[in-house]
RNA sequence: GACCGUUUAGCUCAGUGGUAGAGCGCUUCGUUCACAUCGAAGAAGUCGGGGGUUCAAAUCCCUCAACGGUCACCA
């Protein structure tokens, strides 16, 4: 054995014997108890990021369920993440000079499947290199045709059932972007803007949108404000920038009194309050922003101004004709943006595909409240109820072309929409017209993904794995996407078969930079974990980021931590090196107390290990296995050994061994290579997991008992 | 505005009622015989502030503060 322990002599050839071996698939343990976990897809089109290598939880979970000898499916897939996905082509596109609307969407679409498909492979051979024990003969992908099908049929389903509707509403709309978003994927940023004092013929009103006052279709105020009581229900005479006009003044109890001038002008096409009013009063919408986010025809002069500059120019126009009354520079309110270009959204009227969520929520509350599904870290039960409790209907269409497109045909005589489980209808279903077209919008990226637990274990080829292995034992994934994929996937599990699609949700923390700060392109503190496995091997990155960080908080990335586990994995190197080479020459079979105590310790320690990973206690876990088998096993019993007379070769590797067993879940990699040289054979992957009495020693961590006793000794 | 998290040794963090811990750093010593990627010893903390419960509080309760985050339609 070389003195010091060398990753990259080992790591690769390592994972390919055990891929080559089946030791990856469940039938290894034909006769087990099923064990599932669906590792979330990462997305097709990019490398790995730190957030993937906190998948090393689920891939501890899977080694040791698998080495407790049941029938254990890890199955891996890749996402084909809708709008990030063409988000981040569009960029290539631009670099490029182009655009998206310079291809046909067949084109383009085809463009984008070739350049995820050339990615994938990249994200793949990333998740091996993690050491991650995945059944990749099972692998999916959300584009599969399979899944495709699934997804369709939930669409249909949904339909039938009246929880899927078509309606023109508000909607969270890009015009950066061109589509439409979820209120999930609005970010809220506070602004200081200037708030606008407007003359209204007789009244005043304030806003940080005067650019929108041509789609005014009511002023309101509330109804029991006096000032103002004498106008409600009558029209007022106004001046504009576009000449003199009438509007209707309403009384509406949403107005506050107390803020600005208790005026409040309602503009329903553009925006979400405004558009609340207008129902309840009976206004017409009138939208003077088009979804190029430019002024449109109704805005008289200013039609061709984008937002910003009509803005100004409605301003300085308001000013030159005497309608400011003032400005409030001060004034500081949260804007809605797009999540990912950070511009603003708009919210304009537009025809959609709406999910009714409340009667999904309604089931997924239960199952959590009767604790059928169970979170850990618990605090998120809590966040995930609030979501599901104040749910609001869903937009599922995105103007994109990467994705499903949505299986829905308007019929352009009778305006119906025939919607189907995927296949092409011939004519409308309602007046049997031939002329219909298929809409252009694609699903919500989520909308797929909600589906993804069932859907793969629907389309494994193996007809008995959704039998076998659903609901799954665990979902783990980061807790910031919770609310996007976690709550989604419990209605949607529940929704279409009828059961919980997982027991325990288990909820990793972000992983930060050095300093503390999340990592992203824009600061361009990305780490790439790769790299970190290139220097410090596989193993030591997993062992540092589970050992140290309480598990599911963030955690900044420590250098110092990273070397330590390396530091740790060369010591684990060199106990076997001992212990295999150098053989002194006064082993004897008999065993002392010093023996029997070691022996002792070891089944104490194989007991905190499984305790703390079945609690998902990784961090008390990886302690106790660092402690243990450096300032325990290393420390005091190996070098007591060098001294004594007579030592026990049996209990040395016995004991040694059973170190390697319940670090390999944390450690794979180096555990496997010296086992395999400590007793040739048996791979270490599916060797059984230590045995261990049930009997506990009290509620003491196992890390400080030990302590404790040694200090003992020394009195 | 509501909710959640964090606040413990110089740094990064464990520790949910019973005499304050780890890694890194620092000090001293040792070690040619598995490992200098080693070993032994040590210095170092009013456990954010204040109040309360308890025989006993870093740990439970109340309150305040700072930092971070999530959710919420206020023009």
């Amino acid at each position: 054995m070389d003195k010091a322990y060398d990753h990259k002599k080992v790591e690769q050839r390592i994972y390919e014997r055990w891929e080559k071996s089946g030791a990856f698939v469940p039938e290894v343990n034909p006769g087990g108890e099923p064990f599932s976990i669906i590792l979330p897809p990462p997305n097709a089109n990019a490398p790995l990021h730190f957030g993937h290598a906190m998948y090393v939880v689920e891939d501890i979970l899977i080694r040791y369920h698998r080495m407790k000898g049941d029938k254990t499916l890890w199955l891996p897939g890749a996402d084909h993440a809708g709008f990030e996905t063409q988000f981040v082509y569009e960029k290539q596109l631009q670099k490029e000079g182009k655009s998206r609307f310079d291809f046909k969407r067949e084109d383009l679409y085809k463009n984008i499947w070739d350049f995820v498909q050339a990615n994938r492979p990249i994200m793949e051979s990333q998740l091996r290199k993690l050491g991650f024990s995945l059944d990749w003969t099972r692998k999916k992908f959300t584009l599969d045709e399979d899944i495709v099908k699934i997804v369709y049929a939930t669409f249909k389903k949904l339909y039938d059932d009246g929880l899927v509707y078509r309606a023109e509403r508000l909607v969270n709309y890009c015009t950066f972007d061109g589509t439409s978003f979820s209120d999930l994927e609005v970010v809220y940023e506070e602004q200081k803007n200037p708030l606008f004092y407007i003359k209204y013929g007789p009244l005043v009103l304030a806003t940080t949108r005067p650019e929108t006052k041509f789609g005014d279709t009511a002023v309101a105020v509330h109804p029991d404000d006096k000032r103002y009581q004498k106008y409600i229900g009558k029209e007022i005479e106004i001046e504009t920038v576009l000449g003199k006009a009438k509007i209707k003044v309403v009384g509406d109890g949403f107005v506050d009194p107390n803020f600005g001038t208790g005026v409040v002008k309602i503009t329903p096409a553009h925006d979400f309050d405004d558009f609340e009013v207008a129902k309840r009063h009976n206004l017409p919408l009138k939208q003077v922003i088009g979804f190029d986010g430019k002024m449109n025809e109704k805005a008289g002069k200013f039609q061709g101004l984008y937002i910003k500059q009509a803005r100004s120019a409605v301003v300085e126009e308001m000013r030159k004709k005497g309608l400011l009354e003032k400005i409030d520079e001060n004034y500081i309110h949260r804007i809605a943006l797009c999540y990912k270009c950070k511009n603003p959204i708009e919210p304009l009227p537009l025809e959609q595909w709406f999910v009714k969520m409340k009667p999904l929520a309604a089931p997924a509350i239960n199952a959590i409240k009767a604790k059928k599904i169970k979170m850990y870290p618990t605090r998120h039960t809590q966040t995930t109820l609030q979501f599901l409790e104040n749910i609001k209907d869903w937009n599922i269409s995105r103007q994109i072309v990467w994705g499903i497109r949505i299986p829905a045909w308007e019929c352009s005589d009778c305006d119906e929409w025939t919607v189907t489980a995927g296949e092409n209808p011939k004519s409308c279903s309602k007046c049997k017209s031939l002329i219909i077209n298929q809409d252009d919008d694609v699903f919500d990226t989520w909308f797929s993904s909600s589906q993804w637990p069932f859907a793969t274990l629907m389309t494994t080829g193996n007809d008995n794995d959704f039998k076998t292995f659903y609901p799954t034992s665990v979902m783990e994934t980061m807790y910031d996407i919770l609310l996007f994929w976690v709550a989604r996937m419990i209605m949607m599990g529940i929704y279409k078969t009828s059961e919980i699609p997982f027991k325990d949700v288990v909820l990793h923390g972000m992983v930060k930079d050095p300093l503390g700060k999340k990592m992203s392109k824009s600061r361009g503190n990305v780490i790439d974990p790769l790299e970190l496995v290139e220097q410090y091997g596989a193993d030591s990155v997993r062992f540092a980021l589970v050992y140290g960080t309480a598990f599911g908080n963030d955690q900044a990335l420590s250098y110092p931590k990273l070397q330590a586990t390396r530091y740790f994995a060369n010591k684990i190197w060199n106990i076997g090196r001992f212990i295999i080479e150098f053989k002194p020459e006064r082993y004897s079979k008999k065993i002392s107390g010093k023996d029997r105590e070691i022996l002792g310790k070891t089944e104490d320690l194989a007991r905190c290990v499984s305790e703390s990973i079945e609690k998902y206690r990784f961090h008390d876990a990886a302690e106790a296995l660092y402690e243990f088998i450096w300032h325990e096993f290393a420390d005091k019993y190996v070098e007591e050994a060098k001294t004594r007379r007579e030592v026990s070769q049996i209990v040395l590797e016995e004991v040694f061994s059973t170190l390697l067993k319940l670090l390999h879940p944390f450690m794979p990699f180096i555990t496997e290579e010296i086992y395999q040289k400590l007793s040739p054979g048996k791979p270490l992957i599916i060797e059984k997991w230590p045995h261990f009495a049930k009997a506990t020693r009290g509620k003491q961590s196992f890390a400080r008992s030990s302590k404790d006793e040694s200090a003992n000794e020394k009195k």
